[in-house]
DNA sequence: TTGAAAGCGATACCAC
DNA sequence: GTGGTATCGCTTTCAA
């Protein structure tokens, strides 16, 4: 096996023209070759295990079938690689291959990542984002069809459109439950104020207040960051030598991080989950949440569904774009997450509702 | 800007043929072309944003400067994702693209992954895994230089260069690390017996007692799992009521989710760390071991170094192939790891030395 | 020093 | 029905 065979060897094995080699392999042999010939060139086809060039194939279509992503730090970071895996596999699922390029959250290597990959031919770019956040377009994404995951373009006027969690909503819903459980006095852990999770999720924490016609605590809401010691540090600032009727009865934290902090700290104060304090995460991360002692209850962010969108709606417009039709933008398309109940949430205190 | 300027817009534009084009473009210009052709091409070529197609490029040289990155779950998986960036890196230092093609651990995907990136006419094939492994090399791979990275050849005869983390010697200074600091009586919570990394840590445990003339003593070696909870479950095993003479005095894990989970139990029986006990983590898994309270120590893997040593070795095989001489196979590459010491080990308690 | 021309491998139109 | 041929964009001889 030397060399690659080509449409030419298989001509010549078939004893017919590269035309109708082309033709045959394509699906479009009925009504322009002979079945005989047909039966012939597929034969000498998988004799000979041809499969056509995809370079070749992509310079004479002008088109590559390769969807370019271009990832802020996806792959470097353990978060969000289910995105690209969502995306990847309904690229696949319609024979197209994914190009990844991670600039590691070096800005200054966005444009060069696009512009390596439209030189590829690329027929399309997604670019994926650890956390949502806003995002400064590169200008030659423009030039193909184009979409946003996890991010949304930082200029009003858009043009990309973007496929990015519903954080409202997931707040939202974590408060609802542990209201549900009767909680009254919950703490909310969130992380920073740059990134725009924590505010939304902030918001929609006291729209389920409100709509319970309950007033939030003051100080109950504490923007502490998304790490472990964060949320230790934070649940000691909440426990620590509090007594027990000031105490917050559940704590919901930005992500499941900072809740592996919350329950460190509560074991250290020999609090007990979910009997003394309730505690919710935020992400499902993988094998984090769910084999965490106890597991936690968490908020689960839609990461292959958002891929998965992103990829469906570009490669809709791919198909779609002679008729090259503005009218259907989509702009931003929010994904609920989901509520992953476990142990570390129940019902609260007696004495306390 | 409609559609890309290729080779002959340049040329028209500067009044001369796409030849002179392409050599100026590619270096060879001088002693080929006239100076001032030189700088009229350059111009023109900078007016028009020229940048060559890289596809006819690779239909052309019959070679595309991409490297084929097959990974079995590294995209989506938190784990070990610096493997791929530090390839990445090097592959990009030298003008090369990486494509990842993720399976998803689905090995009946391995086959066709490795002949979507042949069709695509990649110069290389790099196999990625997430923890050490044997691995089943698809056979297409032996058609264009490859290499492995965290796994290797389950079929002896191999002929596939490998690079992987050197288990042993992790496994050993890590114990030594403990040994120094007085530790005698030391449990080792490892994985599981399936894949390899686990018993070769374990080998290395047992290599730094033996260098230290120490005996290990029965049943401090516990084969419990990967997870937060398989920690839990293992350290209250150890140390739920048990007498604090009998107790290890450090607790060695398989990785950092482990020690989340041994810190957790230790919280709950109020054993302060390292006081009481040290723990040791392994992988510096990223923004875990370093943000754990207390901070982890722990072996960290060399996962960037990896990914770049695999990369180096594939390039260098790729510029060299005209000679195509055997007889430097590299064969297997152990990186080391490194002991990364942080607040959660300490000094033996009094009296346990 | 320059430009014309031959491919790289596949597709699709158009005569036959 | 079939096969010749132009073309995609670029590189690289080879004449002029």
């Amino acid at each position: 096996m030397n060399r690659k065979a080509t449409a030419l060897d298989v001509a010549k094995l078939a004893g017919v023209s590269r035309s109708a080699v082309s033709l045959v392999l394509n699906g479009r042999g009925d009504g322009n070759v002979a079945k005989e010939s047909q039966v012939r060139i597929r034969e000498a086809a998988a004799t000979l295990k041809y499969t056509p060039n995809a370079i070749a194939v992509s310079l004479r279509n002008r088109r590559s079938r390769i969807i370019g992503i271009v990832s802020d730090q996806v792959v470097t970071s353990p978060f969000d690689g289910n995105i690209i895996a969502g995306a990847d596999a309904v690229a696949r699922s319609q024979g197209f291959v994914t190009v990844v390029m991670d600039t590691e959250l070096d800005e200054t290597r966005d444009e060069s990542a696009v512009a390596t990959l439209l030189d590829r031919q690329v027929d399309g770019l997604m670019y994926v984002t650890v956390g949502l956040r806003p995002l400064h377009v590169p200008i030659n994404m423009l030039r193909v069809p184009s979409v946003l995951a996890n991010c949304f373009d930082d200029r009003p006027e858009a043009g990309v459109p973007a496929v990015i969690p519903d954080e409202v909503r997931g707040g939202r819903e974590a408060a609802t439950h542990l209201l549900e459980l009767g909680h009254r006095d919950i703490a909310f852990l969130a992380g920073d104020s740059i990134t725009p999770a924590a505010p939304r999720r902030i918001q929609g924490h006291r729209d389920a207040y409100e709509a319970a016609g309950l007033p939030v605590r003051p100080g109950r809401i504490l923007q502490v960051g998304w790490d472990i010691d964060a949320g230790f540090h934070g649940a000691m600032k909440l426990l620590d030598g509090v007594a027990a009727p000031e105490r917050p009865t559940a704590i919901v934290c930005a992500n499941d991080r900072g809740a592996i902090g919350v329950v460190l700290a509560a074991n250290r104060l020999g609090l007990a989950i979910p009997q003394d304090l309730s505690i919710m995460g935020y992400d499902d991360e993988f094998r984090i949440a769910s084999t965490m002692v106890p597991a936690l209850t968490t908020m689960a962010l839609p990461l292959r569904e958002m891929g998965a969108a992103a990829m469906t709606g570009l490669l809709r417009e791919l198909s779609e774009e002679p008729e090259d039709n503005d009218d259907d933008a989509p702009g931003q398309t929010l994904v609920p997450c989901r509520l992953v109940v476990r142990e570390s949430t129940g019902q609260v205190p007696a004495g306390r509702a």
